[in-house]
DNA sequence: GTCAAACTCACTGAAATCAGTGAGTAACAG
DNA sequence: CTGTTACTCACTGATTTCAGTGAGTTTGAC
């Protein structure tokens, strides 16, 4: 079950997106807020996996409120909302931390496909990637750097162990580290090798990297 | 467990570190004092691995005193805080013998990983690299010395092994890429261990990161 | 030509990683 | 209650890395 997470300052349209996801077997709404500071004050409190981020709010903009959030949890998955498509927005958008991003325009039946391929910790980006091609061939060199494209979801315990791997520290130390047995250590270690889909210790730390753990 | 030990005169900002550092499992603050002469003196009778040195301490400055005390004891790690950001006082601080530098304006999670880093015997410099970037593009000239003087010189075959292993490869592998023999590999992996004083390839893949050959 | 540095290679032995398999427990949602 | 996911642990065996030592060759500078 996805727990999402509404941002909108619209309250009918979110109304709307509500009784949608409600629909939905494998989601449900956790909660919502008209605003960013609330959100920036509810959110963290609550257990949330994906944040649906109208990025047209008052006040705080939903950029800013997504780089916020992101700062405080950084395992939080966010889609940009906006009614019109604008790539500079985009760019920012994805720059601060979003991974994905879904028009208003756009048909409804969008939506819980970009949340299922978020929540996996894959992208999203809709008709963007059209506009995006466009613009390439225009020769603006406008690509959208997107942050953790192909990245794997990670466990808690996979997260750290991958952290001291990072840190130079062998097996035997981590397993001290975490009061686990150094064979969990191993376990968690091929897991992640596993995942990732690269070779050697070596691969995790440049994984490491993209992840920013380090 | 590493030692943190603190010379800032602003005691506020002193205890709310102390706090923090309270929070990280794997260290503790085992002295403070607020000024230059009092760490000389304090320092030298204390178990400590890291100390954090504020850079704009009054009287003796945060420098002098980063020097007078690696004369006494060259095993110490030395922290530089600051205010603000200068180059050319970072440039000093690290001609002094320090070994990191952390911007008071930083996120105060950067603490415990510069922290963990120069325990380690690794460098740190935090925003100092974004700077020095920025510098470079505005054709200042203004770069930081702090690469060539902290990373020993590689010689070209090194370089080239080096950037093979942070390409995942075994050294069985680059042997047969460079046609050399893996033992003649070996070799150098182990000449770039000890040339770096990391334990392992993990290390020399942030290294090779740092010298940007990845 | 001499000297130093770099490059090359080999051997040993210990330590760590990598790969595959199996399996028990705890937490949680349906 | 049931199924799933995460976490835990163990055992085997192959491969790789790490550490220390020694030594011959090439290259380039002085």
């Amino acid at each position: 079950m996805i727990r999402v997470f509404l941002v909108d300052d619209h309250k009918i349209l979110a109304q709307a997106l509500i009784d949608f996801l409600g629909g939905q077997e494998d989601m449900k709404c956790v909660g919502i807020v008209h605003s960013g500071t609330e959100a920036l004050e509810v959110i963290p409190k609550t257990a949330v996996d994906v944040v649906l981020m109208d990025i047209g709010l008052p006040g705080m903009d939903g950029i800013s409120c997504c780089e916020a959030l992101l700062k405080i949890n950084d395992q939080l998955k966010i889609i940009g909302l906006s009614t019109h498509l604008e790539t500079s927005i985009v760019k920012r958008l994805f720059k601060a931390g979003a991974t994905g991003y879904v028009s208003k325009a756009a048909d409804l039946k969008e939506l819980p496909v970009a949340i299922r391929k978020i929540h996996e910790g894959r992208t999203y980006l809709g008709e963007i990637v059209r506009q995006n091609y466009l613009d390439d061939l225009s020769g603006q060199g406008s690509t959208i750097k997107v942050r953790q494209q192909y990245l794997p979801k990670l466990t808690r315990r996979e997260k750290e162990v991958l952290g001291l791997i990072a840190r130079e520290m062998t097996t035997e130390e981590i397993g001290q580290e975490l009061f686990i047995s150094s064979n969990t250590v191993q376990t968690h270690r091929k897991n992640l090798i596993s995942k990732f889909g690269v070779r050697n210790s070596v691969g995790l730390v440049l994984k490491a990297l993209e992840l920013q753990l380090i």
